[in-house]
DNA sequence: CGGTAAACGAGACGGTACGTCCGGTCTTAGT
DNA sequence: ACTAAGACCGGACGTACCGTCTCGTTTACCG
């Protein structure tokens, strides 16, 4: 977790829950620059020392309910009323990417359910919001990178390497790279707003970068 | 400018300039998070008002100080004492990207000069501060890719296309996703610090994308 | 007035009389131990800063209330519906004490009113708070003494020391120490409610007291 | 006690006596407003909840602590270092004032105890506090006057009875009132800090008193 | 003399108010 | 007319305590 260090035996699991809900629910209604800490308490029926007890920022706050969205723990359907079928949650903990064989309609497919989420209103405000707090905490940044954006980038890589082992990419290919090549400029479409983002453009990078990062010969 | 609309002609281009100057400095010390009207105003030896009279919003003002300092305006070494010669500072207004011939050699230079600058302490926070305002600001970001971004990727576009011409690209390449599939990772890494921004890295993410965007047979 | 530094010139009388009349009103429905500076601030209509811009302490504002009150600046009937005719208000300030030539029977009328406003219901409380306050901030008693016990002594001190003139009293008395001697047992019983405070023990004490500073002739 | 209705048998008697001795301390040294439960609690190494289960409020903890100094159940020095001797503390419960004969002589000395006390920095802040809480709350002032004041005053009662009896006081002489004439005008200067609290100032009280006393003829 | 119920120390909890800071508006002087 | 200055209302900040409520841990009575 992100939280400080009272007597952790004693927290009331319930409150912790409210809190990160109300969180992120708020993230998602006015945006994460207008959320306030008396907001989230106030939501949550909380008293605000009770969040300031546990964490050290409205940053970590936030980071935390993604943290807790990302192990399943949030109830379904939070930041919204109904939740459609098939969807790409942030958390999403399948062990796995799909493995068909076909390596470029598998990076499509996930690339694809990554716009789909960035555009997702749901996720669209809080995600700008922990962006935010991640560009201006190297701290939060740190474990940004090493609990929410490491088990995902790792399974991206997996599935890489399997296909570099088939001879379906350059085997000197630096698999972190080639993540990024694909996932960066979505990434940054999506923070800049300077074209708009479309699943065409995700094939696009992933047919430019696949054919970047095949074997040379 | 991005100035609201009293009677501009009795504006004070001192007391603009100032602001100007002020927040610019102001956002590199304390970051653009802690940044306020009030410090602005103090800094700048200026009323609240003065500067609530042109602007909108905190990041308005920092949008103008960029947009002032990619013309040339600020005084030279605003941010910090010394400025090494060479550089390509945010505001370079070179008429186009070097073109020896050699694309990848030039674009990894050019690669490089992003990353240089993403890097230089001078520019890191108050850049952060604009993309930190351009992700949670919809009218800001239009005006960003308008007045601040338009001018440098259509000198990156030009640069491609003549490369495009040359049959060194594939003629069905799409310039902007081109140009995206260089700085998408580029940003993406400074944004999020998932792993360090080297020159080599942007050297890794030039080769590959420039084999990506090869003509296909 | 008991008031801090800023720029006195822009300040807002509007402002200072709606904060001092809340406070007084607060005083009385609820209690000085109860009052809070956000009750009157939201009361008055007023931001907190400008309490604290002008005001040291709760303490003070009261303090400056009955300071208005006793320069019959408050509306009639602040504190509750109407007022009665003929009631000797705290700011009375008529100039002088009754002098019917009748020592005893001006001094009897003049402790029965004192009486009346220690148990009238809109001044009771309030000025509990004011006491409790002076007896704990040796600042504000001192400015208490010059500003609202000195003016009224001094009308008491009149009195006598006309009375002594006339030869009614011992030309050795101390006059400060006459006056005492009959409001501070109403005082102390008021304070204390040790015995009830009634107009017969206000009549016993001017009589005692007299007595005791009667020529010794 | 002031106490409320648990077990009494079962209660500690050392946390009973380390809460009202840390109650008397810190009222002395920081005075009674700015006095906290939390303080209390921390400095007798006292969970909160051990207070709130025995006193109903604050001013009551501050009573019992008189009470149990008027017991002369207080360490010795409690307050701060030294003890002169001979001093009259508190809590004396010599059973009777002294009767020497000379009821002037007899009356200014315990008056002038009285002032001492008063002026003691050990006693004086405490005073302050449980005088101001006995004026806020009739329940406190009733306990107060059934348990401190009443054993004080009979003595005092006692002494002018005699004197009485013995023809130096007139027969009608209510003895309250003749107790307050000289109490109260000492409590008023002590509290208001109106003027100084001197032993000449107890001496005239005194005297002008005794004459107002007299009998008639 | 071992079991148990109460009081205990500790401290987390939902709250209220504190005194400060700043946002954005409005007023006053000054140039 | 526009500025610098700054008072104003509003409201969030992070802190301090409130009084309540568990938690284990003594402690002292009782069976």
């Amino acid at each position: 977790m992100t939280t400080k260090t009272p007597n952790a035996a004693r927290r009331s699991e319930a409150s912790r829950r409210a809190i990160l809900t109300a969180a992120f629910e708020l993230a998602g209604e006015i945006g994460y620059a207008k959320l306030t800490i008396e907001a989230i308490a106030a939501r949550a029926g909380v008293g605000k020392q009770t969040i300031y007890r546990w964490w050290p920022s409205k940053g970590a706050v936030l980071f935390d309910a993604f943290l807790m969205l990302s192990e399943g723990q949030l109830p379904a359907g939070v930041g919204d009323g109904g939740e459609a079928e098939g969807e790409a949650a942030v958390g999403d903990t399948a062990a796995a990417l799909p493995d068909t064989g076909d390596l470029e309609a598998d990076l499509k497919a996930v690339l694809r359910a990554t716009v789909a989420e960035l555009a997702d209103p749901r996720y669209d405000l809080p995600l700008r919001g922990l962006t935010s707090e991640i560009m201006h905490d190297a701290d939060l940044a740190a474990l940004y990178a090493e609990r929410l954006h490491e088990p995902v980038q790792e399974m991206k890589r997996t599935r890489l390497r399997a296909a570099r082992a088939a001879g379906q990419l350059d085997p000197d290919v630096d698999l972190d790279v080639a993540v990024e090549l694909m996932w960066g400029p979505v990434l940054s479409r999506w923070l800049m707003r300077t074209a708009p983002l479309t699943e065409e453009f995700a094939d696009s990078v992933v047919e430019a970068a696949l054919r970047g990062l095949a074997p040379k010969a």
